[in-house]
RNA sequence: GGCUCUGUAGCUCAGUUGGUAGAGCGAACGACUGAAAAUCGUUAGGUCACCGGAUCGAUGCCGGUCGGAGCCA
């Protein structure tokens, strides 16, 4: 078994990921162990967006190097295909120089792109572009039933109500002419040895946690710092405009949304979102799980870390 | 005070010419692999405001009580 040489953070939005990924670097770096924070929350990637992804300043990041934050333009598209070509690399040159890339985030595909051996299948925008435009034609049913003769086992994992999915099934048949199935992944297989470590706590608590959260990011400016990103592309652009928060803080500056209807309706996306997260890593058996409200977190964090992988606390 | 309308799932509302009810949203759970803060699926929620009457049988009809809205005085 190799020894491991990469951390991850991961959980749902709001439970402290950024802050523990932090400690645990300021903890490495501490014992002459450099270590470096890995950026994998796909709002974050955008300039300018940073009350409503809870982006750290540079202040709070204290000096830990962060990598993967402002890597993109409004009206860039943020793709996870891309992120592991940019990540994988990443983290083998951070490696390669003995410093511990602890991966921090909660974009499910993201990490799962980083993480699992898996390698997208090619994509072609005009061909996508004809199929949606079918879609919108046909139904999705129509377009499932000709995934079912190319590839019945992929039509078998596929939701025929499912468009998006439905889609993006037919694009990949199209363009490689082989079956899709060989390569759906059945299991989370890593790519290189990782500790993963998993935050979250009682339903309850995180709920209420999340609606403060919402609430502060409307004390602090989201909406001004959403006016601000208009200019640059906001509205068009095909990932950001969908971040929670921005929408309604947009809708607001409409006037379509009452400035509590926006608060109202942010805190109830966020804490679907949360939702949907932890049914995504819930199936993550590589994740260790502690509870955020647990006393003496970061003792029990660093205990898993000197029994996984003592060598990078330097014992 | 009088007249009219109204009370059905957590919310907004359908509906039953009398045989104990549905949708959307929300919630819980799940799926997921080049938009994933996306997209989609499943399930659970109701003494149909309350009391009485007629009826084999009432959420529905009749009477009353309580709550809400509007108009008139």
């Amino acid at each position: 078994m190799s020894a491991i040489n990469l951390v991850a953070v991961v959980g749902p939005t709001g439970s402290g990921k950024s802050e523990l990924g932090l400690q645990l670097a300021e903890h490495l770096i501490a014992r002459q162990r450099p270590a470096q924070i890995v950026n994998c929350d796909s709002m974050q990637f955008y300039r300018g967006m940073d009350i409503g992804t809870a982006k750290l300043s540079m202040d709070e990041r204290r000096g830990v190097k962060h990598h993967m934050i402002d890597t993109l333009d409004i009206r860039d598209e943020s793709t996870a295909a891309e992120y592991q070509q940019q990540v994988r690399p990443l983290i083998e040159e951070l490696q390669a120089k003995s410093i511990t890339p602890i991966l921090v985030g909660g974009s499910m595909l993201y990490i799962a792109a980083a993480l699992n051996t898996f390698e997208f299948p090619e994509r072609d925008a005009e061909l996508r572009q004809q199929l949606e435009v079918e879609l919108e034609a046909l139904g999705s049913h129509a377009m499932h039933r000709r995934i079912a003769e190319l590839d019945p086992i992929a039509a078998s994992r596929i939701d025929p109500l499912n468009g998006r999915r439905v889609v993006r099934a037919l694009e990949i048949l199209l363009i490689t002419g082989e079956p899709f199935s060989a390569a759906l992944p059945d299991e989370n297989e890593s790519w290189q040895p990782v500790l993963e470590i998993g935050l979250n706590s009682d339903r309850a608590h995180l709920v209420e946690r999340l609606a403060k959260r919402v609430e502060k990011m409307w004390q602090q400016g989201l909406v001004d710092e959403a006016q601000s990103l208009i200019s640059s592309g906001l509205r068009e652009g095909k990932t950001s405009s969908m971040a929670i928060g921005y929408r309604q803080a947009l809708a607001q500056l409409d006037g379509e949304l009452s400035q509590q209807e926006a608060i109202d309706q942010t805190v109830q996306l966020t804490q679907r979102y949360a939702r949907r997260q932890m049914s995504w890593f819930r199936r993550d058996e590589r994740i260790n799980w502690f509870d955020y409200q647990q006393p003496d977190l970061f003792g029990a964090v660093t205990e898993l870390v000197a029994a996984k992988a003592p060598h990078l606390i330097g014992e």
